[in-house]
DNA sequence: CTTTCGATGATCT
DNA sequence: GATCATCGAAAGG
């Protein structure tokens, strides 16, 4: 892994989940920018890790780098991101991309061609990389996936995360500001 | 535009 | 039996 990757991903789930805004994820050429994430911590009421391990979460306490993927209401996968110290049980949800490569492959996935509605959501996201079970504890910076590191430190903002129902009030989701492919309710501008 | 609701399966109580 | 880090179609204003 690069230097510059486990840096950010040695850190908090918080710090992990801002840092990794603007970064570009392909799975087999296809994917985009990340332009969302949420953080789930340890000692975090609404994380998958939160109650010790278990045969669905195990991958969340392996190496950092690694995807944790997991089934959402019995229809839809999604991925994270192991991050912080093996063990601690951390990691980052990914909830958008904005689409950059192979968005034919990604319309056909989703069965839709508006752009915005390809990856603004985790279980888009999933769809449209062809990620799901089989994916999980897969390395990030391994084939098929890639990720790259942005040009420039990318504008992002905070809000409350979505769609959890404990720990509500912890502002953990992290977004691109102004981005168009964020999903919803969308972060203030 | 907004709100409601069904799908569907693993995990938890 | 209830809950759930979701999505999309349908119904309501």
């Amino acid at each position: 892994m690069s230097p510059e990757l486990a840096a950010i991903l040695a850190r908090s789930a918080r710090d992990a989940a801002r840092a990794l805004v603007g970064w570009t994820l392909l799975k087999d050429g296809v994917g985009g920018v990340v332009v969302e994430t949420e953080a789930y911590e340890p000692d975090d009421p609404a994380s998958h890790s939160f109650p010790g391990p278990t045969r669905r979460n195990a991958t969340m306490f392996g190496p950092p780098g690694r995807l944790y993927v997991y089934r959402s209401y019995g229809v839809h996968w999604c991925a994270n991101v192991v991050c912080s110290e093996e063990g601690t049980g951390a990691a980052v949800l990914l909830r958008a991309l904005e689409p950059v490569a192979g968005l034919e492959v990604m319309q056909e996935r989703r069965r839709t061609a508006d752009l915005r509605l390809l990856c603004a959501g985790p279980g888009r996201l999933a769809e449209a990389l062809d990620i799901s079970d089989v994916d999980d504890g897969a390395a990030l910076d391994q084939p098929p996936f890639e990720l790259h590191a942005p040009r420039s430190s990318p504008d992002v903002v905070t809000g409350p995360r979505v769609g959890i129902r404990r720990a509500v009030e912890r502002p953990w989701r992290f977004a691109l500001r102004g981005s168009d492919f964020v999903s919803r309710p969308r972060p203030r501008a």
